[in-house]
RNA sequence: GCGCUCGUAGCUCAGUUGGAUAGAGCACAGGAUUCCUAAUCCUGGGGUCGCAGGUUCAAAUCCUGCCGGGCGCACCA
């Protein structure tokens, strides 16, 4: 439990109590109450606005409804003082006693602290990655990948039951020129001069493996064939090898999806038939034709033309949608109608989709469509990821390996050595998901404070070389974290400790807020936070013997400040779980 | 032209869903090592939160209108 909302229980109780006894009016709304730490530590310890979110429909002044609470919040359990302060805040104390009594938490739950029942086991889709499978991942792929996939573990922390999917455009035109593209190699592999692979084709090299393997299972025999005899098996083979290979470069990075949805499947299993009949149902559906664009770029060769459109417009959208194009097959958007419509039936009223700032523009028309085909029930959060600059020095970084003239997320993780993984995973959280982000090879390899990889992975080194070096004060056994637990944590007393249990106690709060924002870049900030903390008390330990972690002359001291080292380290391990980062015992 | 998104210290970015005197890092200027990893830390200057209105006890945060950057704009995926 997450010690704010148990204040603002205990808060909420105070004020029904004055309800009762008539002192505040019936029928106050208690929901915008919020409990928090103030930024200023001056100001206490926890903070809460009640007094002043009451004061209007109360009809009465903040300071003296705070007058009334005030009490209340002074005689709950671990309340020093309480004191009421500018418009109507109230701030309270708490004692080192609290304090001391969050660690010892910290140590009973392990890396458990911070989980939460928050999503009450709410089932939640989270898609993400669903690159076209023609071809190997590339960088642009990492960052939706991380922010994902670390979405995952996050919402799973805080209580939500979370399966993650990937979406195969298997369907379309495509996947037919990957076919085409394969067919060429398959050529190539029997001998055949294919020259230049022609424009719409895909000229990479991580064809030519999959051509051989064509000619040697089928022989020649389809080499003039027309292309209704091959394209289906060339279709399947290739795009089964290329998944195979995303699969791969995934689990390279650390990833491991729950589901594999197919367009083709989709559409073979009649689910867009199923998706119009529900829009038509309800009269979402009409033929019709649609404006150019206005401004600048109209299409040159845009003609008006019939068409059948969703009627997004009902939910929010700009204009209405095209299900079905000219040739009568349906459109990509009408699979992905039915791509979600599957996921809700599946029982998931809570979608989250993790796209490529580059379909910014397709939000607003699933989620219409979301709404439309669920009638209100589901929701659809899209989280856009901005572009990622891959910088080497400060210049540019490409890396033609393969023809393409992309990096390959391969590459990216070869590239940075034994960690390439942890880094990029953490890297990619250092921004917020929609603002863009320079991603630096040779800072992220840097040992420094300027890395954030380094240096959280550091903070914890640096905890487990503690207890390396303690081992000269107290037995191994004794440091395990239920024996220290039972430590008599009183010596913690000094600002500085006091401030690292706070931050400490901050996790479960920061994983809900980060959870329910569906921000994981949360946690490496809090991260960042945490080990400067740590970083910087260690430091004082050299101006003020007293606060040195080992103490050779007084080892229940040392049990008690190793208690709080074995805090932090957990935390951190916690929250770089939650990345998906090893955490590291010793850097060297 | 329309939509989405971003605009916060010289630079790169946070900002607890509307809270108190807006915070970090880098850079800059000083300083700390007989002692648990100085791979770190401490101190200091630095701001019209793009601009202008509005909403209210309270706005970087919400609304409106401008300005500027990015992305996208019938049947492609």
């Amino acid at each position: 439990m997450n010690l704010f909302r148990a204040f603002q229980a205990d808060i909420a109780e105070i004020i029904a109590d004055l309800t009762k006894s008539g002192d505040l009016p019936e029928g106050l709304d208690t929901a915008n109450i919020t409990v928090e730490p103030p930024r200023d530590p001056s100001h206490g310890d926890i903070s809460t606005n009640a007094a002043m979110v009451l004061a209007k429909p109360a009809g009465m002044k903040p300071r003296d409804i705070a007058t009334l609470i005030a009490p209340g919040i002074e005689a709950l359990d671990g309340v020093e003082k309480v004191d009421i302060a500018g418009p109507g805040f109230i701030n309270a104390g708490l004692s080192d006693a609290f304090w001391h009594k969050q660690l010892v938490r910290v140590l009973e739950a392990g890396t458990d602290y911070g989980s939460s029942d928050l999503g009450g086991q709410e089932k939640i889709n989270v898609e993400y990655v669903s690159a076209n499978p023609t071809g190997p991942l590339h960088v642009a792929h990492a960052r939706g990948a991380v922010v994902g996939d670390a979405l995952v573990n996050l919402l799973r922390k805080a209580g939500f039951d979370v399966t993650s999917e990937y979406y195969i455009n298997d369907a379309g035109n495509q996947v037919d020129q990957l076919a085409r593209s394969a067919h060429l190699r398959y050529r190539e592999a029997l001998g055949e001069s294919i020259g230049e692979v022609p424009e719409g084709l895909y000229p990479g090299e991580y064809m030519i493996p999959i051509g051989k393997e064509l000619a040697e299972s089928l022989g020649d025999g389809l080499k003039d064939a027309p292309e209704e005899e091959w394209i289906d098996t060339f279709r399947n083979v290739a795009i089964e090898r290329l998944l195979d290979q995303i699969k791969d470069d995934l689990a390279a990075l650390g990833i491991e999806q729950d589901v594999f949805t197919s367009e083709r499947d989709l559409v073979a299993a009649g689910k867009v038939e199923h998706v119009q009949d529900l829009l038509e149902a309800r009269g979402l559906i009409y033929r019709g034709v649609l404006e150019p664009p206005k401004g600048k770029a109209a299409p040159e060769d845009w003609e008006p033309r019939e068409q059948t459109l969703f009627k997004a417009t009902d939910f929010g959208d700009d204009t209405d949608r095209p299900l079905k194009k000219s040739d009568g097959s349906w459109t990509y958007f009408s699979n992905d109608i039915a791509n979600h419509l599957d996921k809700f039936e599946r029982g998931f009223k809570t979608m989250i989709d993790v796209w490529g700032a580059d379909h910014g523009g397709y939000v607003k028309r699933m989620q219409a469509a979301v709404k439309a085909v669920t009638g209100g029930e589901g929701a659809l959060d899209v989280k856009l990821c901005q572009i990622v600059h891959l910088k080497k020095g400060g210049e540019p970084f490409r890396m033609s390996k393969r023809a393409g003239n992309f990096v390959t997320l391969r590459d990216l993780i070869d590239e940075l050595g034994d960690n390439g993984k942890d880094i990029v995973r953490f890297i990619m959280l250092t921004r917020k998901n929609d603002s863009q982000m320079d991603f630096d090879l040779d800072k992220a390899l840097e040992q420094s404070r300027d890395n954030p990889v380094f240096y959280v992975q550091y903070a914890h080194a640096r905890c487990h070389s503690v207890l390396r070096n303690a081992l000269d004060v107290l037995k191994e056994g004794d440091m395990a974290p239920e024996k220290l637990a039972g430590a008599d944590l009183e010596v913690l007393a000094d600002p500085a400790e006091l401030e690292v249990i706070r931050m400490l106690a901050n996790w479960p709060k920061t994983v809900e807020a980060a959870a329910e924002a569906h921000e994981p870049h949360r946690i490496a900030f809090y991260l960042n936070d945490l080990a400067a903390l740590f970083h910087g008390l260690w430091n004082k330990g050299k101006d003020n013997v007293r606060l040195r972690f080992i103490d050779e002359d007084d080892v229940d001291a040392t049990r008690a400040r190793l208690a709080l080292v074995v805090g932090v380290a957990t935390i951190i391990a916690s929250g770089l779980q939650v990345i998906g980062v090893t955490p590291l015992e010793e850097l060297r």
